[in-house]
DNA sequence: GTCATAAGTTCCAAAACAAAACGTAGGGGC
DNA sequence: GCCCCTACGTTTTGTTTTGGAACTTATGAC
């Protein structure tokens, strides 16, 4: 079965997924619940690669998740906000946070 | 960056996604949630291929989310539960399934 | 003019995935 | 015994997605 299909999926939990249900696309929520909305912000924070984050970020404009804003006419720049319904996952990813914290303990020095 | 980079990374959530960061991944915890168990069951219900399953299943036994439990001994028959840690993941997937419910409606009629 | 900034796009090799067949170890009917 | 069934996987082959890095475009600062 492949990704789009999931979006008719029977089951509401596949059809979320469908839209958010990869980890790229999950770190760009968290980027933007943590105040984050530029390309380059998404791009530093989460080490994805270009590539991957513009086509990310796309799909969550499509989908609603994120509304696409001209931020600066000259050179024209765009950002990327949350939308109301982009805002309701949020409870999802606290879940997450905090399963990280309590089961996912750092073993090592990381960075970004 | 690579996923398995992403289990040392100074955020949680990354951290979490690290484990269960992929669809297929949180279709499987889905199943689990319904009191889906063996691998048939799985197989079906999400549509995904036996391959990716196995793999699946694999690292989240690994990662201590699900157990693996041998319940018949002639023939050796393992099935998967849920442990401790994985049951601390169900609000997220109830989120999900919320978000899906209010934000995704089925478009169309679909099967499984 | 030259450099820096910021949001992308393009290219190619490497990795992941889909689909379907195959493997294995019994159990049940006959 | 022999053949088919169940159920948990593994293997194979070809396609799709991803990773990494360079390139583009438009503009302001120096």
């Amino acid at each position: 079965m492949k990704w789009s299909e999931l979006s008719d999926n029977w089951c509401p939990v596949a059809r979320t997924l469908s839209v958010v249900g990869d980890r790229w696309t999950l770190l760009i929520l968290r980027d933007c619940y943590l105040g984050k909305s530029r390309f380059e912000e998404f791009a530093e924070s989460s080490g994805m690669t270009r590539h991957i984050l513009a086509e990310r970020l796309k799909r969550l404009v499509e989908e609603g998740v994120l509304e696409r804003r001209l931020y600066s006419s000259a050179p024209s720049r765009y950002d990327y906000v949350l939308t109301e319904k982009g805002e309701e996952l949020r409870p999802a990813l606290k879940v997450m946070k905090d399963w990280g914290k309590k089961y996912m303990p750092v073993r090592r020095e990381a960075k970004a």
